[in-house]
DNA sequence: GAGTGGTCTAGACCACGAC
DNA sequence: TCGTGGTCTAGACCACTCG
């Protein structure tokens, strides 16, 4: 019976989060089940769960119904990442923010954002081209497709003073997205409009949203050379 | 008084995402408290707080004691992303996972290590450089630092037949990890570990660990042209 | 001071899934 | 089958913080 200072379910996270980095519980070990534990600590089951469903959530623990809980064998595994709006980004470490619509054009998308979004039918679309810009230098170059049926007040929509993104994200839901990060070589285009060498390694943010099924944009985030994309973990 | 179908966290979770995402309740909008939802939805207060409470870690609900809660802002902001141990994301994709040190030494960090690890005195460190092969083709460059006072049984382990990441999960606790994301052009050298064109926009993932302030390892993970980081979210 | 979310308790029932 | 985690309830007290 180890009674711990105070019963909150933060008091036995630590507890079995001191348990485990010890070694006291390996890797693949079971750990006694909720009742037990509570039995232990001194306190109601329930708040023993919520410790274990918070461990289990960030990856250190796996629960299994029936079979119980056991140490994760790769752990370590999650990373949170923010991914800002990009002025406030930019205003957060107390730079200038501009933005600049460069195109702007309606017909039909190309076949590699048709594929990501999952169109059907040929329906018309935005594109949209613009930069970001940090104490007036390029910061992030944004490629944008919106699927007009899914948003059609965005043919009307003024993008030169607001960007896309923030216009969506007051006018239109969306229940999903998906995102791939990866590194590039700027297109001469890119490097043109960014600043930058040619062929330089850039990251790219490539996120694709729906409302309820319905594809409402796709965009590419080209950031300019020396961005980071950066996260703490506490395990 | 609306009675939902079934009285769990997640039904309560659903409509109030519901009533978000058709606008009945704005963003930056405040909504009813906790009492109140409960009535309505006729449930205890602790389903209606495990419900809120969920949208508030994703993003979606901005909570404070006494001023209440209120529609987030700016949502969509947080991805999750799965750092997978490389031979478990290899061979989970049904391809031979290979592994080849290529090159160990002792001796003291370069200075931009130490600054990254927080090194005070200049303590022995080993540095690793090792491949990961998928079906025989280079996937993954690791160089990695290992801090030997934070990891003494390091300087005698083998490396060679198992990677150092796996080898510290099972050998030292961590207590907390930093992470960093960006696109590098490929130095001569990396580009002909990996056996790409020198310049090649690669991805490189930068992760520092620790032990109770320990610092125990930096490592630098380059990956192959056409690797791609992916994360769905569920809104 | 007072209203809000944060949490704990004790008990109960249920769903899953290993055996 | 039956032990495990998953969840709900009703009530209670507390911590924070706004006015």
């Amino acid at each position: 019976m180890t009674a711990l200072d105070t019963n909150t379910w933060q008091a036995v996270r630590a507890e079995v989060q001191r348990r485990i980095r010890t070694r006291h519980w390996k890797p693949g070990d079971p750990i006694p089940n909720e009742a037990d534990l509570a039995e232990e600590f001194g306190c109601a089951r329930a708040t023993v769960n919520r410790a274990l469903r918070d461990l289990a959530e960030a990856g250190i623990l796996e629960r299994k119904r029936r079979s119980g809980t056991r140490v994760a064998l790769h752990p370590n595994r999650r990373a949170v990442l923010d991914i800002p709006v990009i002025r406030k980004d930019i205003e957060g470490r107390g730079e200038t923010y501009d933005y600049r619509l460069i195109g702007r054009e309606t017909g039909p998308a190309p076949v590699g954002v048709g594929l990501a979004m999952g169109l059907t039918g040929g329906g018309p679309q935005l594109h949209l081209v613009a930069v970001h810009l940090a104490n007036r230098v390029p910061y992030v170059l944004e490629d944008r497709w919106i699927n007009l049926a899914a948003a059609p007040r965005a043919e009307t929509a003024d993008f030169t003073g607001q960007s896309a993104n923030e216009w969506l994200l007051e006018n239109i839901p969306v229940t999903r997205s998906e995102l791939s990060i990866a590194a590039i070589n700027a297109t001469p285009e890119q490097a043109r409009v960014l600043g930058v060498a040619p062929g330089a390694a850039v990251l790219e943010i490539h996120r694709t949203t729906w409302n309820c099924d319905a594809p409402v944009t796709d965009v590419r985030l080209v950031h300019a050379p020396g961005y980071r994309l950066s996260s703490t973990v506490e395990v």
